[in-house]
DNA sequence: GCCGTTTTCGGCCCGACTGTTTTCAGTCG
């Protein structure tokens, strides 16, 4: 069954476009929160439909609800086939561009007759567009300069590209201007979301200073485009390594802090849900602090803790504020205490020599430990069909295992462990026999062909070997370039239950596999997660940091992540697999 | 279109910057 989600999601939000369009804002506004829910859903709004539950979801409602069923039962919504006719198809896109507004393409439209993009770009050139009152030579001008940004708007980055990037800037601001009192990277990045529009950036400084910063950041030589540009507030082009990306900056007093912080890193719907709430208790929010709705009286703003406090919350982590629940949590004081970084005691999922890593097994382990203090690593190569990598076969990984036995030896330790990541075949058997597996410490088992069938099937019958361990990158996808491979995960996380299997959160930046939406249903369910950086080279090694930041969008704790554990807890979850489903145990 | 133990109708977050305006609407974060 493939996931019609996003399908529906992408109808809304056009329909959300259109009723834009038609000057019905408030309309518009439902569709766009109807998209976002149905984008977030883990399950196919079928499941939901079946179950009832569709209709107990907040901010779908009874038509929202019909057309979702109309969708599943015809494959078409007619509302939107009849909105589609009353708004030029190309200006649906048009409005997503700079400088593009529904109120101006409907002027155009409406008193000049204009609705394709070609007619568009004629009559801003021939001055037809100019001669509108309310418009001139400026806004044509800007109108322009949007349509060149097509591009732009459209692609998202990597959160790790994303983090190099802001950190270079970050670093930049700081050193050269020492009126900068405070700096922070907010917005989707400090979310730690999986892709990253444009980066955000929050500055303190005294108010006389703000000058001075603002035309610091706006001569920088990486900016291809100043947007705007005020005093507390610009927006610019940049260009990284030949590709353009939007930089906003913010400055504010330092006694605004708190709210400042809370304001930018958003969500856009968390902050707007987190308003409505402090309008319901007499209070109002903005970027500046929080203040009694009847007498302007400034209750907080210092902290973001006292921002969340003022309104009855605990302080919610930036993770988290997606407006999935979390606002609702932290009124009840029952937010998850959310894994951390320091809580992970190693890396199970590794490339070395012996297939494709770069680097050898001893200088890997030496690293690791010295800089990231792990208790253990697995060391998990491919296995034989992955030719390109040079995967191993029976020979030579007994081979790999007698390796670790000595190196541990040779250093006095038990640092190394020994695994594989073994492909799942066509047919769903392993590409290792049992016999060679019950021999290793840690079995990740991967799908690396066949992406364009249902993989669901393959996944089930590895997971029912009882000396699989985890499911590497689970659904396959790589951000930006393949979509996941058709698998039914449902299927999958009852499985990783029922068999003690775990699900690997690989933290590859492309990869982020599985991602926040299935971890968090993981989590739900019970089923042990492994976050693993897939190490090819000793740089990898950094990723965990966003493998952990997805699990925390998952809501996942300190127990859900089995690589937070001692290897002996470890050793166990691998027993007790093989005693249910009848594996050989090892010696230990 | 959605929602509600202060509302089943009348609200729906709040503010910066720009261009064109003689006081503010539109767009964006
Ligand atoms: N209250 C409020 N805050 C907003 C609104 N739009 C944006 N913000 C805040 C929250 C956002 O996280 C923050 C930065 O805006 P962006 O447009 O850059 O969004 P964000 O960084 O979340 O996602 P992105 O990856 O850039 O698409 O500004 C809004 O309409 N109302
Ligand atoms: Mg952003
Ligand atoms: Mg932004
Ligand atoms: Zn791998």
């Amino acid at each position: 069954m493939y996931n019609i989600n996003k399908d529906l999601a992408n109808i809304f939000k056009k329909m959300a476009a259109i009723y834009e369009f038609l000057d019905d804002r408030f309309r518009a506004m439902a569709y766009q929160r109807a998209a976002h829910i149905i984008e977030d859903l883990p399950d196919d709004v079928r499941n939901y439909i079946l179950t009832g539950k569709l209709y107990s979801i907040k901010g779908i409602g009874p038509s929202i609800a019909s057309k979702i069923e109309e969708y599943v039962n015809t494959g078409k919504i007619q509302k939107y086939e009849e909105l589609k006719k009353k708004v030029p198809e190309d200006f649906i896109e048009l409005v997503d561009l700079p400088g593009f507004g529904p109120k101006t393409l409907k002027r155009i439209h409406d008193e000049l007759g204009i609705s394709t993009k070609e007619e568009l770009i004629k009559a801003l050139k021939d001055g037809r567009i100019e001669q509108l009152p309310g418009f001139g030579p400026k806004k044509v001008e800007n109108m322009l300069k949007g349509l060149q940004m097509y591009e732009l708007s459209k692609r998202r980055i990597l959160l790790w590209e994303a983090l190099e990037i802001s950190r270079y800037l970050v670093d930049k601001l700081k050193k050269n201007l020492k009126e900068i009192k405070d700096i922070e990277v907010v917005g989707s990045v400090r979310r730690r979301k999986e892709t990253i529009g444009d980066l955000d950036i929050l500055v303190i400084a005294e108010d006389k200073d703000r000058t001075k910063i603002m035309d610091y950041f706006t001569s920088l030589p990486e900016i291809s485009q100043i947007l705007v540009k005020g005093p507390k507030k610009s927006s610019v082009v940049m260009k990284f390594e030949g590709k353009e990306r939007q930089v906003d900056l913010r400055i504010f007093r330092k006694d605004e802090w708190g709210a400042a912080l809370q304001y930018f890193t958003g969500s856009k719907q968390h902050n707007v849900h987190l308003r409505e709430i402090a309008k319901e208790k007499g209070l109002k929010i903005n970027e500046y602090g929080v203040y009694k709705a009847d007498t302007e009286e400034k209750i907080a703003g210092e902290t973001e803790e006292s921002v969340y406090n003022a309104v009855g919350m605990d302080w919610i982590p930036p993770e988290l504020r997606e407006d999935r629940g979390e606002i609702e949590a932290a009124l009840q004081h029952k937010l998850p205490e959310l894994v951390e970084l320091k809580d992970i005691k190693g890396d199970m999922h590794v490339h070395s020599t012996w297939s494709d890593g770069v680097n050898e097994i001893k200088d890997i382990a030496e690293f690791v430990k010295k800089r990231y203090g792990y208790e253990y690593i697995v060391i998990t190569d491919h296995s034989k069909s992955q030719r390109v990598a040079r995967g191993l076969d029976e020979e030579r990984i007994l081979k790999e295992i007698e390796e670790v036995k000595i190196l541990n030896k040779m250093m006095g330790w038990d640092f190394i462990k020994i695994g594989t990541e073994v492909d799942i075949l066509l047919d769903g058997s392993l590409d290792f026999p049992d016999e060679i597996l019950s021999k290793l410490d840690w079995v990740v088992a991967s799908v690396h062909s066949h992406f364009n069938r249902d993989n669901t099937d393959r996944i089930i019958k590895a997971m029912e070997n009882p000396y699989v361990n985890v499911i590497g990158h689970p659904t396959g996808r790589l951000i930006g370039l393949r979509e996941a491979y058709p698998v039914d995960m449902d299927a999958v996380i009852k499985k990783a239950k029922e068999t003690g299997t775990a699900l690997e959160i690989n933290a590859q930046p492309r990869r982020l596999d599985i991602n926040d939406i299935w971890i968090r249903k993981a989590v739900e369910e019970g089923v042990k997660l492994v976050i693993s950086t897939d190490s090819h080279n000793l740089g990898n090694f950094a990723f965990m940091e966003i493998g952990v930041a997805q699990a925390r969008r998952g809501w996942a704790t300190k127990k859900d992540i089995l690589n937070t554990k001692s290897w002996k807890e470890i050793q166990k979850f691998v027993e007790d697999k093989r005693k249910r489903l009848g594996g050989v145990l090892q010696k230990r």
